[in-house]
DNA sequence: CACTTGTGACTGACTGGTCAGTTAGTTATA
DNA sequence: TATAACTAACTGACCAGTCAGTCACAAGTG
């Protein structure tokens, strides 16, 4: 415990001891990210985000194991700011529906801040190595299951209609991803989602027609 | 006019004489679309393509021009196919909350029963080529407008409550893909469509919830 | 001090493989 | 037999990943 733990050990560790080693790291995943962002994963060469960070292609190669890893890594660490933003700020005891809102705040917040990354996560290359299926998937869940517990607490707390609860987290992590990355930014986060909540708080039909439609 | 138009022209031209070629071209087109629905554009080969319909791979190119053109092919084939659907079947004078629920059935509908289609339209390989984002983008806005003349025309029948209809149309948007590609197919389209019906239609605060929010 | 040895970061030419697209030649068909 | 359909081998470009070697600097040594 005393003596600070050897940490040299294999190169592309990602353990970083906040020096030029880290800093070139964080260098290179900056870069990519920029260029995964404008192009497709096949469409980025490893000599391209070289050039773009000033290095050889073969300096890559000492920070990362291949170009997948490298994507990869990219991706877990947008979903794990994004969930740990998430759970740094919410509050267990909030009534569910500021909870939703605040979640929805905090996601529209972070994307709106961090286009490159929205621009990475909507697209669905899902396909490129099982690896990457397998990681999008555990992270859309985990998103699910977030939406999920907090409608069914507003459920249970009689805040929310007794709405099946699993269709309902999937709209809205529908909604997030096609608002966010379409939505002009002529307007603030606040107020995008307060429209987006007011409208999925009370729905689209006017007082009448819902009265009309409990009769028939 | 009395004479068919001389048709031969160009090889690859899309123009078909219910013949033997015009079957090739489908064929190539059914065997490429379940393989782009499988694989990143990229991972899909001409090769593997040729193979599995059972030709060599220079036969496709007597077909096609090109890996773009084919992949491009398919995508305009199946907006094509969607947009002729809700055209054929929506009437204009359907009240707006019908229209919806119409739409969205032939959607859904759709999907269901070309799931390949739903996965290649549903990746976001908007990078790809210049053409194939300005394709995308062209007709997500169609797809959009036309969710946005519904939501007016309800909002000036009073069906619809006054809402924001861009953002209504993206929201709507979004959870069609969603809902249509993660949600567990045991249930049916029209069991779908009625809950996500519900759900953007009365919302998902219960009245209670909104009655102490309009005092506040 | 002068030197040698060591080392971590970095380089860029090279390899092995892939794949879209071509073409010269073959087969089927009208 | 003329033409359209098809084939299979080929080409050229591209690119991930490798590796032998360079360089600047630090640590040891007499």
């Amino acid at each position: 415990m005393a003596k600070p733990k050897e940490v040299v050990g294999k190169r592309n560790a990602k353990v970083g001891y906040g020096s030029k080693r880290a800093n070139r790291r964080k260098e290179i995943i900056r870069v990519a990210s920029r260029l995964f962002s404008e192009k497709s994963y096949h469409d980025v060469t490893m000599e391209e985000i070289a050039e773009k960070v000033g290095v050889a292609k073969g300096t890559i190669y000492l920070y990362f194991d291949s170009k997948e890893k490298l994507y990869l890594e990219i991706l877990e660490d947008s979903y794990q700011d994004i969930e740990s933003l998430i759970k740094k700020e919410i509050a267990k005891s909030d009534p569910a529906p500021q909870k939703l809102k605040k979640v929805l705040n905090l996601i529209f917040g972070f994307y709106r801040q961090n286009l490159d990354i929205l621009r990475i996560l909507s697209r669905d290359e899902t396909h490129l190595i099982r690896e990457h299926y397998e990681f999008t998937e555990h992270w859309r869940l985990r998103r699910l299951r977030l939406y999920e517990r907090i409608l069914e607490k507003g459920v249970k707390e009689g805040s929310f209609r007794p709405i099946n609860t699993k269709l309902t987290a999937l709209v809205i992590f529908g909604l997030v991803r096609s608002v966010m990355f379409f939505h002009e930014t002529d307007k603030s986060v606040e107020e995008i989602v307060d429209e987006v909540f007011s409208l999925i708080g009370n729905g689209i039909l006017s007082e009448e027609r819902k009265k009309s439609l409990e009769v028939s």
